[in-house]
DNA sequence: CTGAAAGCGCTTACAG
DNA sequence: CTGAAAGCGCTTACAG
């Protein structure tokens, strides 16, 4: 039982091996007599085709390559969670890719390339502008169908999905400022992760608009560093909110200010852009812009499907709905 | 430069394929000067053997599969960091497998299986006893190596990487103990994974051996639902002191706790059994075990090259070492 | 050291 | 509706 082919399957069914691969492949070609008998022993057997040989023979590997840049990141076991929840209901199967910092971005491309598979979900955004084109021309070469997940890039040819961080804090910059903050401070990575950036254009956006000075302060995701980074700003910077780019970077921020007799939110305001774990486990809980990541993921794995097998694709760029969670921070 | 194919780098450098293929898989075998020509031709081409050609052809896929739960718990995705990473640095290339509850594990390992991968680290430590041997016996029979990664299954024969739960947990009960508590708790999830038994293990031997009866709290992983056991709790027993299997639990607790009026570690202690970064942004830090998931991740795939690569192996169990981070919690 | 040839386990026109 | 045969892009004995 150990490996049987389609040979073993073909002789106890006594028929050819083309009409087993029928069976599989095309079952509206075959006898229904021929191919119940067929579909019978392949049971008993337990056959499943060797899926090498069947990518080898069809040019397809039903595989999709996931590219990332690191996986313990929250948000990239969620968008991954999504992804093989939906590659399994249509019968991919899943192969990753990472792309560590200092590596051979075109390496990685090439191994990508040569493990053939059918489609790309490329989940990194921590690339720039440059290594982005190079990264999409090389793909485009290729030939590789591929959606950006959660990853922003001013190309409108390429198919991605992701919110509209933008507008989403800018809103909630709107809704501070509303409530009438004014040092409304925008906390955020010192590695440009491309979405990032775009939540800092909406927050500006918000500021400018409001006759105010947008307020940007840039600190690690690393923990033990960023308390350091936070004491040295309360002391030195008039604040009243902020808006942080990452759950675990607001809650070490309140930590810190609580630390430091400060009140949240009485003195401080404080909301998150992730809506993770995070933020329910914090004092106060974190309000938050809630991103969707697991549906990301999942609706991309679904658009990719749809350019693997050709279908016709209304919507190359996906913007999936946010919401607003509001908890204690404000 | 689509695909290019060994046709094509056999042609460019004018000899066979046989040699190009030599020259990537035995270099030794082939003349210096051809080997450079074709060295040459294969990186003007930017050529990369087609791996599922070559996957048929070799009888190997150099692919793991990785079989978890669910990929996006926190360790999950750590011992993900650690597999991935080594696994780049043997040149294996990674497939995802996820087996959710209540679908058909046998239909999950048979497609493993079809999908021809070299070996399998197992890190699903949700089974029952009897799933894990249905499981074990079907990649015995099958003939994969196989390595269970953070995952306890009473097998010597299967090879495996893992801390001692048991002992650490003890430890840590001791600890505890030591320092005068008497009510101490030990806080485990509803469902039984199988390292979350042994940590229970590990904490009844400590209270036991102390002459005081065990005692069991067991909540759900979901903190909206835990938040309300944990009141009920609190108002029906006496505790001076917790051990949680899980980080983000005890944080859970804490916050409880804390809102209901008492103090931490005043009035009650509280210990982490993983170390993840729940417990160092929480109020009052969380003193943990400190669990080395991404190691065992990585040292989980190296030990698997060693069985796919037929290299003699002397240790097939292989326990890490932990530590005890202390910090404010107790 | 190198090439011709068989074969890995499938799929897919092509006949019949 | 079914089978014989070619071919997918490689690897690997086998000759020479």
């Amino acid at each position: 039982m150990a490996n049987t082919t389609i040979y073993d399957v073909a002789g106890a069914a006594k028929v050819s091996l083309a009409t087993v691969s029928r069976v599989m492949n095309n079952p509206e070609k075959v006898n229904p007599e021929t191919r119940e008998r067929v579909l019978r022993v392949i049971k008993e057997l337990g056959y499943r085709p060797n899926a090498i040989a069947r990518g080898l023979a069809s040019r397809k590997s039903t595989t999709v390559g996931v590219v990332m840049a690191d996986v313990s990141r929250a948000s990239t076991s969620q968008l991954l969670g999504g992804i093989i929840d939906i590659a399994k209901k249509y019968d991919y199967a899943v192969k990753l890719f990472s792309m560590s910092e200092g590596e051979d971005i075109k390496e990685t491309m090439r191994a990508v390339v040569a493990e053939q598979v059918d489609g790309i979900l490329f989940l990194n955004d921590e690339l720039d502008k440059e290594q982005m084109n190079m990264v999409m021309n090389y793909i485009k070469d290729a030939q590789i169908p591929v959606v950006l997940c959660n990853v922003i890039y001013e190309d409108d040819s390429v198919p991605s999905v992701s919110i509209d961080y933008e507008k989403a804090t800018y809103e909630i910059t709107k809704e501070l400022l509303a409530a009438g903050k004014k040092n409304v401070y925008f906390v955020t990575t010192v590695r440009r992760y491309t979405i990032n950036v775009h939540k800092g254009i909406g927050y500006r956006k918000a500021m400018t608009e409001a006759g105010l000075e947008p307020l940007i302060f840039r600190t690690s995701g690393d923990v033990t560093v960023n308390s350091l980074h936070f004491e040295e700003f309360l002391k030195n910077n008039k604040v009243d909110s902020i808006i942080s780019v990452r759950d675990s970077i607001a809650v070490s921020f309140m930590n810190i200010a609580i630390r430091n007799g400060l009140s949240i939110p009485k003195d401080i305001s404080v909301v998150g852009l992730q809506n993770t774990k995070y933020a329910i486990l914090s004092r106060p809980t974190l309000t938050c812009v809630d991103t969707p990541v697991y549906d990301i993921g999942a609706v991309s794995m679904r658009l990719l499907t749809k350019y693997m097998q050709q279908q016709e694709v209304t919507e190359s760029k996906v913007v999936l709905p946010y919401s607003i969670v509001k908890r204690e921070s404000n």
